[in-house]
DNA sequence: GTTTGGTTTAACCTTTTGGTTAATAAAGGT
DNA sequence: ACCTTTATTAACCAAAAGGTTAAACCAAAC
């Protein structure tokens, strides 16, 4: 592995837990376990380091959502097949929707550029299908936007407040990794059985 | 107001927006107006400051889930009444949700210390009453702790992830609070429709 | 073997930041 | 009026953190 990606996947480890802010050079240097000016001689600077463990975080979480949503597929199809990629994929990066979501508040000027970017999630196509089979009558009579948040939220929240959810309902990591198993599965009936006619 | 008064607002306005690590000493003097000295002299230090508006916070979004899920209502009144009035709350305080949620994850063992404090949320008691709806044959059979997660989600998720949110669907805070406000009444109806045989 | 180019490091520098101090102003009691 | 206590500030301090530099290292080229 060469030095650049010793340093990279250290950033990544350490923003991760810590967020900008919270996040030491030296601690990533250590993390990484080579000195602290390498990190200035790969990466210009912190925020430059971050942007680009903060890009390739979002590149590899915005495509497969673009992926899914413009394929060919019924409504009913793609919200299954979402949910399921989704929470797989999550499962293996756990720290990675806490992550973004923390660092698009805490810093909304720079990741609203990101947004603008080429690969963003663009869910219009997503939309005006789910309008269609509204029109048609196979799915009740819903606004667009509040179901595709509700997709969202059933499968991003638990891992975004993963610690909290654990606390609340007494989850050990084990009991945890089993529930999101089964809501592979579970929440694409649960949310189909709420919208179908 | 008094001082106090003035720099723990200023200090909530800043933690929230920033994060702990993020929030400057300074900038919560000046958002208060007044010397930073002032801060040590009313508060010890960043820390105890911090522990009194995150407690703050913390102690006005757990009673409510309590007194709610405690009640002697049923399974889809609770369902109806939690979501309006937690989602009611949230409007007026729509910063607290990722405030909680970040500084969880950025500072697990002092809140897990929270956790484990009187008034914290206590699930228990609601846990069994979908437990009995659910062999009484009025709820569809489904993991307790899952519905308690859906419903968590769906509420609490658009406003963790609001800047996300609004960036991805292209909404206005006009829109975004409209949205909510439709939620309020929608939600409810979604869930329990998912749930009920 | 020596030169040359990119790597890597120890030591250093500068700014930021949380925190302190000592002096001053205001308030309250007698 | 005078003293005591509380509130407030400007100036200062020490530690932490991001960033720089000049020298050492090390491979490949000649």
């Amino acid at each position: 592995m060469s030095t650049e990606e010793k340093i990279f996947n250290a950033a990544r480890i350490v923003f991760q837990k810590k967020g900008f802010a919270g996040a030491r050079m030296q601690e990533i240097a250590d993390e990484a376990g080579i000195n602290k000016a390498m990190l200035h001689y790969c990466f210009k600077n912190k925020q430059q380091l971050f942007e680009a463990v903060f890009m390739k975080a979002f590149s590899q979480l915005a495509p497969q959502i673009n992926t899914i949503f413009n394929s060919e597929k019924s409504v009913f199809e793609k919200i299954t097949q979402f949910t399921h990629d989704y929470i797989s994929f999550v499962i293996e990066n756990p720290f990675l929707p806490q992550f973004v979501i923390q660092e698009m508040n805490n810093n909304p000027e720079f990741v609203m550029s990101i947004l603008t970017h080429a690969n963003r999630p663009n869910p219009d196509l997503f939309i005006s299908q789910i309008e269609k089979e509204i029109e048609a009558g196979i799915i009740k009579t819903i606004k667009p936007k509040q179901l595709l948040l509700n997709i969202f939220s059933m499968t991003v929240f638990p891992f975004a407040a993963q610690i909290m959810v654990k606390g609340i309902l007494h989850l050990s990591d084990l009991e945890f990794n089993q529930m999101m198993e089964e809501r592979k599965t579970s929440i694409a009936q649960e949310i189909i059985n709420s919208i179908k006619k």
